[in-house]
DNA sequence: TTAGGATTTG
């Protein structure tokens, strides 16, 4: 019998506790100390209402004053019974009791911070093989009664837009964005939690433990965390919360209606019908005040160039290198394109070989980068992912004759990049469960061959696919935006005649470089005809770093046509920032209207300001007047893009040029005007390609070169603007599908001209796309 | 301490 009354007859027990237990002192139960046959004996002092955790069980807590030191908190410990023996428990336990236990566990207490008790908590359960001894006192009614009345703890929930800096709360949140656990560069797992809230304020969490096991469990954006004892703290002049100690948590699934059951690690927590009316209603809030992406991307509805998160099953995973590793996965459905498989030894292959041969066709090589490689390896065969933000890309190998598809989860944690491992309970993993278990019931049936299971896997993509495929023989890709009245020139003849002319063609495109679409994107001088790469950021910060060491000239703040801001910086840098802001009629206008002009800035500063701010400018001071950084660097920043000026064709003008344009009637801050006051050649972006064109009677390569009108996307917004990539992506797979054989290309229909280059003794006859766009249902 | 949301270009 687990739980023992025993009577107090004459100030002692009437039964005797079993001999071999002997009685623990407070200050020995520590961890390393070996509890067997111990007991510890205290006075009931408080008890929590019975309640019952997530997995069934009942739970009693109480807590037992040490009866040698009556006083302190500190002689006070927390007493945890699960199962039946709570519930024995809860119903005989008085407040005042001798309260004995043995055979308990001891556990590190989670409330140490909060309740200031004794820094473990004893567990207790009939599975753990525990007893329980209480000496009753004789029993009354009225009086004991009131003594023993129940204290639940009562948490106070601060709503989002109440948060105050240095203050540690409870909070509710919705959650807007995450980045699952991921290994950070100190000694802790970190995990960044973006929460949403009635009030509409949004909170960034960054959360930090060495144990996985208590951070939140979210698994998509829309679920609900509680979080208690979270830390509020001012950053970058926003609230920001961080782990303190005793940080707790609970997450629930987002979704209307679905059962209230909380995710955590934690074995004991409050929660009560106010709790689950407070996730019920967050649900609702969130369904019609939140995006929340529709149903998750399978394999066979993977487009190229596109992130996405996957839901899937490990099958097989190998090292590569030192900072690859390769995971192969599946999710019952096949991808439609061909997809790379990363070579690698077999014996480094680890998973089920007949099982990997099995569903070959099916599985799908997702190369894991950098700081996910740590996480990637530990993972479990068999075990069920979510691999947030897959990058697919299109590339094709030298020996290829078409491209693939390769699945890359690159380095860094951006857009919450990473890998999640979903338990067993998870909807979306009973699904795929399921799912899965029928392709493979389909499998056994036909061993021989993958048709079906393909099959059933893609039919919806196939039936896509047609469809699509019909639209492109009917009709041409791209269309002319003149010269209709022309006929078709066959490729042939004009590889024959003499160069300059223009011809009408009707062509399939063979094959186009750069495959890696971004690297088509150059900078071009209009004045001097040259063309560079686009310079990358690190350029740029190297050039905000140089400029940093010039010292802001005070006399050139708080002019006549700007006012000026400077400050340093906190850190041991100490570095001076100066904005100076431009005024238009003696007055500051909206950000959105405003062109700043900064010195010392940081590549991230400037980042920051060109999202509050319509134009920025960096520059740094000179004797006389302020003046532009190095021409590597940007002259001018505007939202995402970037405005370069030509070195060779640019003679820079004084700052105080662009004054002329701060005293129009609306400056419109047109990146052409302030290039021109202040002598820059501005350099325009381009895309240029080489397309492998041919028609049946010869093949012909012809270079585009289009700043909009051929892809009808600005060449100029392309590398800041992932979306537009993708599109373009999609563009380039309609006009030169990947894996397509030469009968099933689509027609271009093209305007092109052939024009003579003379490099010395040499002669070539080159052609240009022009006059040309990609057809209206195409884009 | 770590990271502090805002995709790589392997």
């Amino acid at each position: 019998m687990p739980v023992q009354l025993l009577k107090i007859v004459n100030g002692k027990p009437e039964t005797p506790l079993p001999s071999h237990l002997q009685k623990e002192d407070l200050k020995h139960l520590q961890e390393g100390f070996d509890h067997t046959n111990k007991y510890f004996q205290g006075i009931v002092i408080l008890h929590y209402p019975l309640t019952k955790l997530s997995d069934g069980r009942d739970f009693f807590k109480l807590v037992l004053q040490d009866m040698n030191n009556s006083c302190s908190r500190n002689d006070s410990i927390n007493i945890c019974i699960y199962g039946k023996m709570a519930e024995d428990c809860a119903r005989v336990v008085r407040h005042g009791d001798t309260f004995v236990v043995a055979g308990f566990k001891l556990e590190k207490s989670p409330t140490v911070g909060e309740d200031g008790r004794h820094g473990c908590h004893l567990e207790v359960s009939e599975e753990a093989g525990s007893a329980i001894y209480i000496y009753t006192k004789p029993r009354t009614t009225g009086a004991s009664e009131t003594a023993s009345m129940s204290v639940a703890p009562k948490y106070a929930y601060t709503s989002l837009n109440c948060l105050k800096d240095g203050t540690i709360v409870n909070l509710y949140g919705v959650v807007k964005f995450f980045k699952p656990p991921y290994v950070s560069k100190g000694t802790d797992y970190c995990s960044v939690v973006t929460l949403v809230d009635p009030s509409n304020v949004k909170l960034t969490c960054t959360l930090f433990s060495g144990n996985l096991d208590s951070l939140p469990k979210i698994y998509k954006v829309g679920d609900i965390v509680r979080f208690h004892r979270i830390k509020i703290r001012e950053y970058n002049g926003q609230m920001q919360g961080i782990t303190s100690v005793g940080f707790a948590s609970l997450t629930f699934d987002g979704t209307v209606g679905a059962p209230v059951v909380p995710r955590t690690s934690s074995k004991v927590y409050t929660f009560m019908d106010e709790e689950q009316k407070t996730v019920e209603e967050l649900r609702v809030w969130a369904a019609s005040n939140l995006s929340i992406s529709g149903p998750a991307a399978k394999l066979s509805g993977v487009q190229p160039m596109l992130f996405f998160d996957l839901t899937c099953q490990l099958v097989g995973k190998a090292k590569v290198d030192g900072s690859s590793f390769l995971l192969k996965v599946w999710d019952g459905t096949k991808c439609p394109y061909p997809t790379w498989k990363v070579p690698v030894e077999a014996r480094d292959l680890e998973g089920e070989k007949i099982l990997l041969h099995q569903l070959r066709n099916l599985t799908v090589d997702v190369l894991v980068y950098d700081n996910h490689v740590q996480l990637a390896k530990s993972l479990k065969i068999g075990s069920f992912l979510r691999i947030y933000s897959i990058h697919t890309k299109q590339a094709s190998a030298v020996d290829e004759d078409v491209s693939h598809i390769e699945f890359h989860l690159h380095g860094g944690t951006c857009y919450g990049r990473g890998i999640g491992v979903l338990p067993e309970s998870n909807p979306d993993v009973k699904e795929l469960k399921a799912f899965l278990e029928s392709v493979e019931l389909a499998d056994s049936q036909n061993m021989e061959s993958m048709s079906s299971v393909e099959l059933d896997g893609t039919f919806n993509s196939v039936t896509d696919l047609e469809s699509h495929l019909q639209r492109c023989q009917q009709l041409p890709v791209t269309v002319l935006t003149d010269h209709q009245d022309l006929n078709n020139t066959e490729l042939k003849t004009i590889l024959n005649s003499t160069a300059p002319q223009q011809y009408r063609i009707r062509a399939k495109l063979r094959t186009y470089k750069p495959q890696k679409l971004y690297q088509s994107i150059k900078l071009h001088c209009s004045k001097c005809k040259s063309l560079q790469e686009v310079p990358d950021g690190d350029g740029f910060d190297f050039i905000l770093q140089g400029s940093a060491i010039t010292a802001p000239n005070v006399e050139l703040q708080n002019t006549s046509w700007y006012d000026s801001v400077m400050w340093t910086t906190q850190d041991e840098k100490q570095r001076k920032i100066v904005i100076h802001f431009v005024k238009h009629d003696e007055m500051l206008q909206q950000p959105e209207d405003t062109l700043l002009m900064i010195e010392g800035g940081t590549l991230k500063e400037v980042w920051k300001l060109t999202k509050i701010f319509k134009c920025v400018i960096p520059v740094r001071s000179t004797e006389d007047d302020l003046e532009l950084l190095d021409l590597s660097a940007p002259f001018l920043l505007q939202g995402n893009i970037k405005y370069y000026g030509c070195k060779q064709c640019s003679t820079p003008k004084p700052i105080k040029s662009l004054s002329s344009i701060a005293a129009e009637q609306r400056p419109s801050w047109e990146p052409t005007e302030i290039a021109q006051v202040l002598g820059i050649e501005l350099l325009q972006y381009v895309f240029i390609m080489k397309f492998t064109l041919i028609d049946g009677t010869g093949a012909l390569n012809a270079y585009l070169f289009d700043y909009e009108k051929f892809f009808q996307i600005p060449a100029s917004e392309i590398l800041s603007n992932n979306f537009l990539q993708q599109k373009m992506q999609m563009t380039m797979n309609t006009l030169c599908p990947p894996g397509r054989k030469l009968d099933d290309l689509p027609w271009l229909e093209c305007f092109i001209k052939s024009y003579n280059v003379r490099d010395g003794m040499k002669h070539q006859v080159y052609y240009q796309i022009f006059d040309t766009t990609v057809a209206e249902d195409v884009v």
